[in-house]
DNA sequence: GTACCTATTCTTGTATACAGTTTTGAGGAG
DNA sequence: CTCCTCAAAACTGTATACAAGAATAGGTAC
């Protein structure tokens, strides 16, 4: 949304593709001055897309410190499961009341695309394709503000499982999509909505299950990330690790 | 949401009050500068209210022209009132599961000033509390994401009926909430719903009454909008030539 | 008078400067 | 060593400057 300039746009996109595809995990930090130097643009302009992003609930500003990429709560990410899931079912709702029969065409397509990324390994794809059936879905709705919430929730939760959810994640969405699909086609809301809740019913079961396991909810796996992220190991973090004062 | 430089929030805040009591009518232009002198900050901070209302929609800012307050189409408004449906019904869902004896008594504590508001006369606080209603109802869910696209439809409802309904529009909701506070209380949530639909039903029909009684939904009433909003121009221009158009 | 073209003015897009805050890190005391 | 203290470094908050794109008004040719 927003055309606005096209150069906040563009971080904005480039950032939330990053933060999606947990290139730039949880917590990562986001000085204006270095994303502006390497989007090539000045804090001005990497202050807005970051000021947009966090109002989608993917980045924290707090006042007077740096942004980061946010780090949801469980309690927070309990929401987004439950917005979720009444979005989506109205969007199935929707979608069935248009339907045409393009619609099928272009999701057993993208479903096949699905297949293909996870068949071919790539994880990155994969997320981000798992994330787009959703949004594609929400299009097709026809109701343009639903579809951007519905967009919205949709990163969030990507960002949840990045944080929360074990690896592997996108995995058996597929077959689940497909079926989906299948209902959709059929034009059954009652198996299509059942399926809906049933898919995101996993998918949060996904997340959160990682968190249950040893009774206590958060401390443990929480500070763990914590661990993770500040410890000196050598994932790969392309934009983060503060670096040393090079040129300038 | 977003706690920001307290600044822009003050300006956002002012903004988007006078956009939804209609201090503001739809169109109006919103030069940065002027606003600027106006809260005494710089174009700086402006710019960033204006984006975070484009966001909520109740601002219009295209590339490189003065924002406006927004208009929606009403196509636009019929998408809010969708989703708004739907947001509210799951609302009600919640306040119901997590009902508590004080929310009865806040909500009765509410539906009082709203009436007393409406024997008061004055419009503008009416407007402001009907919407308050649909918003505290938000935030009682328990749901914070959910609480605020709810606020979001919510001031878009109060911008629409600024645009499209009749005046004294706000008049007859005080007994429907009171009648939808009483279902809550009975913790029915069938009743409670039921309530709630119809009340939203009856809010978009004082909306697009004004469209419909002269036979043609929107050219007419959409037109007089434009002639209103270019005024000192002349009649439609004969010309090929690409005329004024706002929208789209 | 109508349709055009152009100089002028109004505004937005974006970078940058500077002040004020938070974070760091290097001593120094216990 | 560990805990403080305090100044340098790293950032953010905000205003301002300036270039560039719209809107507007004044003329000019029919």
């Amino acid at each position: 949304m927003s055309k606005k300039s096209t150069r906040v746009d563009f971080a904005c996109k480039a950032l939330r593709q990053a933060i999606i595809e947990q290139a730039l995990p949880p917590g990562t930090k986001l000085p204006e001055d270095e994303l502006g130097a390497r989007f090539g643009m000045s804090r001005t302009l990497v202050r807005a897309a970051l000021a947009q992003l966090q109002s989608e609930g993917l980045v924290d500003a707090p006042p007077r410190r740096t942004a980061t990429t946010a780090k949801p709560t469980l309690e927070q990410a309990k929401e987004v499961f439950e917005v979720r899931r009444t979005l989506e079912r109205e969007v199935v709702r929707l979608v069935i009341l248009r339907w045409r029969a393009e619609f099928g065409a272009e999701l057993e397509g993208h479903v096949r695309q699905e297949d293909a990324a996870r068949k071919g390994g790539d994880e990155r794809v994969s997320i981000r394709l798992a994330g787009e059936f959703h949004t594609k879905l929400g299009a097709l709705s026809g109701n343009a503000l639903l579809a951007r919430y519905l967009g919205e929730v949709v990163s969030r939760t990507s960002l949840i499982l990045a944080l929360y959810g074990r690896p592997h994640s996108a995995d058996c969405a597929v077959s689940e999509h497909r079926e989906i699909v299948a209902a959709l086609r059929g034009r059954d809301a009652t198996a299509a909505i059942a399926l809906m809740d049933h898919h995101l019913g996993s998918v949060e079961h996904r997340a959160m299950l990682d968190q249950g396991r040893d009774g206590q909810f958060d401390l443990g796996a929480v500070l763990s990330r914590y661990v993770d992220d500040n410890a000196t190991s050598p994932k790969v973090a392309p934009l983060p690790r503060r670096k040393k004062r090079a040129s300038k």
